[in-house]
DNA sequence: TATATATTTCGCCAATATTCGAAATACATA
DNA sequence: TATGTATTTCGAATATTGGCGAAATATATA
């Protein structure tokens, strides 16, 4: 019954658990860069539809793997009209660095 | 066929994606604390057998945990006679968290 | 309202991970 | 050699994860 309002480190592991999900996290780093394509301002973040061209699997696939980044909270979501743009949320992954680099 | 001579950062955040595991590596940081009852020299590392006795899981799931983190570096067995003790291995460790730091 | 676009959720199957008890291996010693 | 201790490996059951296409939801616009 209890959910999980804060997202703990086991979450964000098992999150960065996978190449994929590391590999997008390292595309929302340099927006500009790795999604040339994008017809919206980058300051909203990343359209979830770019993720989708960008990776080769299918529409269903990448919107879970985006759901677990979420759930770990290690990128945020806007929803902006029918569009929802992602981010990467820095603070949390800078204090996630920290915890580790002190805890494991 | 091919084997995987060196364990790269996914064999690491893999093997870190159980709080076991992650548990475990905790405990071999302070051998003496963590395992009083052990009766070799804490030199040597952590008695395969005291790990057995502190995780409360059957005794081959514990072993398939150790195999998973020797697998990917983060632990290293020396073999004393009959025993295996495990060590954390600090320079593989130190190295994956510059990485994770530079990479994430 | 109807249609088009954007994204998620659902149902399903395959692949991988976790766990166990039992059997196998390795070493020490009687 | 036989026996006891330490540890791993094997085989099977169960749980979780990853993937897909189809259906559902949400929004925009005609």
């Amino acid at each position: 019954m209890a959910k999980k309002p804060v997202p703990d480190i086991d979450d964000i592991i098992k999150a960065l658990a996978h190449p994929l999900r590391r590999e997008m996290l390292g595309w929302l780093k340099d927006p500009k860069k790795s999604f040339p394509g994008q017809a919206h301002p980058f300051e909203l973040g990343v359209c979830a539809g770019q993720i989708f061209e960008k990776a080769n699997l299918s529409q269903s696939t990448i919107s879970a793997h985006l759901a677990t980044l979420q759930r770990a909270g290690l990128i945020t979501p806007r929803k902006v009209g029918q569009w929802i743009f992602y981010s990467r949320n820095e603070p949390l992954i800078a204090r996630f660095l920290e915890q580790i680099k002190n805890g494991l």
